[in-house]
DNA sequence: CCGGTTTTATGATCTCGATCATATCTTCTC
DNA sequence: GAGAAGATATGATCGAGATCATAAAACCGG
């Protein structure tokens, strides 16, 4: 997250969308940087046949879509805001000239990347080998660390089955089928159809 | 890549190991700096049943296992020689001055691990979502355009089918029969059991 | 609070890639 | 150049998750 006057200062400029807008679609190339205001924006992929692979959601302080900036390559996947949200954008220039004037935030970024990357690895792995069951409790745990939340079924899980389904690879009947068998299991909680890990 | 004298001058030590050896271990912390100066590493995981998946194939010039020292995270994989290797090691507290005191290189990394994101990205939407067929196209695609090379038949896949086949998470009797298939359709050529495209 | 949309739920069936078994071809080693 | 190890090849069968169909519960805007 980059200090919003910081970013106001290098010429950022906040811009309005309504839910189901399109921000950028996957193949084009990347002119701006992105940092959510408010609402939230979610990145995916629609193979040939209507499927929806979900990269990433992104909300508050959150900044989407900066690899393809950083590495001269067309987008992977297209950018929806999810709900009517407000996204801070700075051109691809102005945000260059940000890094280099300002190490600390540069570092900042690498850090976020990083760790982009590592929920990446895990998830590929995730999805290439594992089972839905096993998928499903490890991203739960994922978010749930992100969230700094402790304790047994203290975390309750803001997705729905669909965005699970779409964030895992797997289809939501498979998800609720899975979700109810770990509950069974005693591994999560369902109340009132929310999750709680 | 790291300049290798601007490595040795920041403390790296050149560490030799055998085809097999592991250098660190999935859960691990993250303590080193890695740049492969001969030979390769793969990243990998090892599901329950044994079944690898491999994230990245390093070869001279290549870092690997940074965002874990930049995230602040377990490494999310394994790091094995597929042959005989030579690797520049340099410790955390290094490698975090190396970055501060030379803007350059730090902007280097961060593209490296925009690349890597965006590699990432495609493979696990490819996975999570096509056919066998079109994640082997897209994976061969990427390697191609990343070795620069153009022109029809011309890129030369250096990968055995066991190999392509735990980068895509499919089986190597799948990988063998979805080639064939593809050789058929002209996609790609087989000339002595190698894959050219 | 009503009608429509979204989300969750559940049974039945199907399909593609995994799995299993076996063989051949190639490369490496002594 | 014989024998082992590794890689590619190919047919047969299986099964987990996708797909299809339908319903009911929860939510939401006017």
């Amino acid at each position: 997250m980059i200090d919003e006057n910081l970013l106001l200062n290098h010429g950022a400029r906040k811009v309005v969308f309504s839910k189901g807008d399109q921000l950028f679609r996957e193949g084009e190339s990347a002119n701006n940087f992105y940092q959510v205001a408010s609402g939230e924006i979610k990145m995916n992929n629609y193979n040939e046949d209507g499927k929806e692979f979900i990269q990433g959601i992104f909300s508050i302080g959150q900044s989407f879509g900066e690899p393809p900036l950083l590495a001269n390559v067309k987008y992977p996947a297209n950018a929806e805001a999810i709900s009517d949200a407000e996204v801070f954008q700075l051109s691809k220039d102005q945000f260059l000239e940000l890094l280099s004037s300002n190490p600390k935030v540069h570092l900042k970024i690498t850090e976020t990347l990083a760790k982009r990357l590592h929920y990446k690895a895990i998830m590929v792995s995730e999805i290439s080998s594992q089972e839905p069951e096993h998928r499903i409790l490890r991203i739960i745990d994922y978010l749930k660390q992100i969230n700094k939340v402790e304790g047994k079924f203290t975390y309750r899980l803001d997705l729905t089955r669909q965005q699970l389904a779409d964030l895992t690879g797997l289809r939501v009947e498979t998800v609720i089928r899975a979700t109810k068998s770990l509950e069974k299991k005693g591994e999560v909680q369902i109340k009132k159809r929310k999750v709680f890990r």
